[in-house]
DNA sequence: AATGAATGAGACTTCATTCAT
DNA sequence: GATGAATGAAGTCTCATTCAT
């Protein structure tokens, strides 16, 4: 299996680095080779051509992610606690990881329709993540129950994803972990006094 | 001033329809150009370069927008009516114009950060707009007093952009003014029961 | 009409020099442009692509050439005379450039299975004034009234094609156009005594 | 002895099966180790390089072809029956195995000029049997005797290889050998009637 | 003897921009 | 003001060959 090869992670690595640092455009396959310690040939061992390189770093970044957020919330004893795991992992993730917020925020939207498709497949399951928690939170009488489940998830995904990108632009001026409970303080009760 | 002249526009207009039709790569000036009935040329007695055709883009047809909704809100009597007016008016705008919404939505994103921080200028009206009725509410009593302005205009507007790109890229499947309600119930209200 | 215009030709004359000094493979674009005195880019004003160039320098070179000859033998008052000005021609039109001579003998027979296709295509109207000839010598009694046309149409090409190679490979050493007569009369008489 | 060694036929028979099936181009060495069940590497222990399994090929298939030529010519009595049986032979030959007709006919053509010149070194011994032949034939009283033979040994050459090049690039289509007869009859009696 | 992971050189094509007319 | 022919820089990927095991 190509993906546990030590290769396989070092120019996932190295194309994350050298992504933040180069800015996507100027990311050329050659430049990931040299960071990575491998010649420009090697990279085709291991992956199918460069938007391959680029998915399979989201997979990769992400995937063990989500993976690691359902586990979480799901120790949690409800869905409001659930919630707040949540919002709280997803910024301390990319909080801890400048480089690959910076990847994920900024230089990966500027890929072309194809690999943002396949990125949104692998999205998909952190938006599965947060639908199970809502409707838990409505059966659990927390949440209001008429909520429009879809829309829901596109406010609290949007709401992370704005925060994210803000903290991101301003260069780590700020703490974006402090912010988790204003955003679930906010997600849950709206602008209402 | 150039941009009172017929062409200035007739590119701009051009430029919409060819990004929306054949999306942000595939959208040459010399595609533009014949879209728009000029010689290549042309372009570039208009505009400095290709980056300025698409900031002038989001200038022209944003800029306006955002006036109308300052007039537009500012003539509600409260806060609550001026962020539903907002919201409404932000649906609308995108879902009465496709070809506009792909552009913003989807196409213009593949930008380098460079016309991505000059399409930010732009927004920072449209943001402190969103500021100015938080601000208001919280001063009448409607909102709560402890709201952190910055991270509630980052939670309504990363709430707006997903909900509209989500209607985009299912590509006008259903209706997407009449969830103006529940979205501005949501963001007044929170999920809470 | 792009095939009108000088740098049409100007290409084309270009790649066949560069094809003959360099050799199909180690003839980069790049040397003909160089070659032609005009950008890389503007090759792509002319052509499709690189085996564009080289298809149209078949069409070209040999598309009126073939014209030539089918003018020429049907000025001639009997097959006979015909096929031997057929055979004067084929000579003496590569005998007198010999760098078309090593780009069509040689060079050009590198190509992929597609580009041969595309000149067998230009070949075809050859081939035809050859069978025409065969058919007429047949209704003129002086060929023999069974010969299977496609068969000696084979012979006939076959061997032309093999002599102007022989030659080109020894490199000019000795005259091909002073064996038009004995391959004239090697095909019409045979070997016999 | 290399040649003795089971592993190189084994490697000569897989490149003659992975170009008649890929063509040239995409014959790959790796393909052509897959198909012959050795490693990449093991190839250069029996070959000096890619252009040395081809050569290799083209004088192992041919070289005993012409041993076998030569052998079953020099049992026929006269110079007319020995050109009967070399053409005969020669069909026979790439009539029968569609594979290595293929090979030699098409895709063996698109190598480089280094290429070709080493396969032309191995024909060399092909054209000496003709050569005797033709010779036999005259001194027999049987073929004119003022032939010139090296234009004579063309067009026998350009002729076989023509028609053969034309039944693979039909595809089997028709039946080779029995056009032996009509050939031999067009060589040794010419078109005239 | 055999393996196969690693190497790295090399070229076609696109397209924003210019400038002579 | 308008044209459009010409420019030329720049990057992905393939594949023959090597060499440590």
């Amino acid at each position: 299996m190509k993906k546990n090869k030590p290769k396989y992670k070092q120019i996932i690595d190295a194309a994350v680095e050298v992504i933040a640092e180069n800015g996507y455009h100027a990311s050329q396959v050659s430049k990931i080779a040299k960071k990575a310690g491998v010649a420009d040939g090697t990279i085709y061992l291991y992956f199918r051509n460069k938007e391959d390189i680029l998915v399979s770093l989201f997979q990769e970044k992400m995937g063990n992610f989500i993976e690691r957020i359902k586990e979480d919330t799901e120790q949690k004893s409800n869905a409001d606690e659930k919630l707040r795991t949540l919002i709280e992992m997803h910024f301390s993730r990319l909080a801890n990881n400048y480089h690959l917020a910076v990847v994920t925020q900024l230089e990966l939207r500027q890929s072309n329709k194809d690999l943002r498709q396949k990125i949104n497949e692998v999205l998909k399951g952190y938006l599965a993540v947060i639908d199970e928690i809502l409707k838990e939170g409505i059966e659990e009488g927390l949440f209001h129950p008429e909520l429009n489940i879809k829309l829901v998830r596109q406010m609290i995904f949007g709401t992370l994803d704005e925060v994210v990108t803000n903290w991101v632009m301003k260069e780590e001026k700020y703490d974006l972990i402090s912010q988790a409970d204003a955003v679930h303080y906010l997600i849950t009760n709206g602008l209402k006094k």
